[in-house]
DNA sequence: ATGCCTCCCAAAGGGAGA
């Protein structure tokens, strides 16, 4: 038996997942879900409300389901494999009481055997163009992100933070990084309260499994990006001290992208001892 | 390149994504 079972000392595996439309996706999801067998599942960008997210096919699946949906935009959802438990669900990013975008879901994973986690799914902001106010709602948003991890990290339970940051760390991270100098991907200003946000204590799991350059998350669908390689990325799990402790691996499960009609992201896992 | 592609809503083409 593999994952978090009832015995412990296995690995959890937690994956974040862009799905660009959880109803376009419900198939490629649920391959996913009997090929990798993860534990946890971070899904942004459902594009659709609560009632109208295919549960039953992911309960079929053997999971337990927990969303924040919105309308046409934003959404995210935590799924959790049985007969792992999800409690203490928090809907939204604290910080803004006014923020009625659909872009973030956390709650506290545990089972028998098994140290509990808790995981957030986060679907930052674009912020294009740089001139409107998307761009100073990313970087709010980022600074919420961060009072709200720095909060979280003081009950010293280990968190996994994971999503679709909509940041590009570093150079290394895009595969023509002089086109994205001008995005709101890649400003210096984001990039910078992306790294506010590391500077809390917190690891970015593929880049500490994996720090060659050339290791993508995203392809546009346009121009070719996915058959010329030229990527980004752009999706990360994000560990506290003690979630970092535990990790065993990272990765990029690129051949999702290959699919017919996929996502333009694909998942990213990483695997913690759950004991 | 204000594009290129995909998805949304809504019933055509505009908005959003990154």
């Amino acid at each position: 038996m593999t994952g978090a079972g009832l015995k412990g000392r296995g690995v959890m595996r937690i994956s974040t997942w862009n799905v660009n439309s959880i109803k376009q996706r419900v198939g490629h999801l649920t391959a996913f879900l009997g090929e990798a067998k993860p534990d946890v599942v971070c899904l942004q960008e459902l594009k659709c409300q609560d009632e109208s997210v295919p549960r039953a096919e992911i309960e079929a699946a053997g999971y337990r389901v927990e969303t924040l949906g919105q309308k046409a935009y934003n959404g995210v959802a935590l799924l959790v494999r049985r007969p792992l438990a999800l409690t203490e669900v928090r809907r939204g990013l604290p910080g803004d009481e006014a923020d009625v975008q659909a872009r973030y879901i956390e709650g506290l994973v545990a089972g028998e055997g098994v140290a509990p986690v808790r995981v957030a799914s986060i679907y930052l902001p674009n912020g294009n163009p740089v001139a409107s106010e998307k761009f100073p709602y990313k970087l709010a948003f980022l600074e919420r992100l961060r009072r709200h991890a720095r909060a979280l990290m003081d009950a010293e339970v280990p968190l996994v933070l994971a999503g679709d940051y909509n940041v590009i760390p570093d150079p290394e991270d895009a595969a023509d990084p002089e086109a994205w100098r001008e995005d709101a991907l890649f400003r210096p200003e984001s990039r910078a309260a992306f790294r506010s946000l590391l500077a809390e204590g917190l690891t970015d799991a593929l880049r500490a499994c994996d720090p060659r350059a050339g290791v993508y998350t995203f392809w546009d669908y346009q121009a070719g990006c996915w058959p010329r390689n030229q990527g980004i990325r752009i999706d990360h799990l994000l560990l506290s001290p003690q979630a970092a402790d535990r990790l065993v691996s990272a990765s990029v499960q690129k051949h999702l992208r290959g699919l017919e009609k996929p996502s333009d992201h694909v998942p990213v896992t990483v695997e913690l001892l759950d004991g």
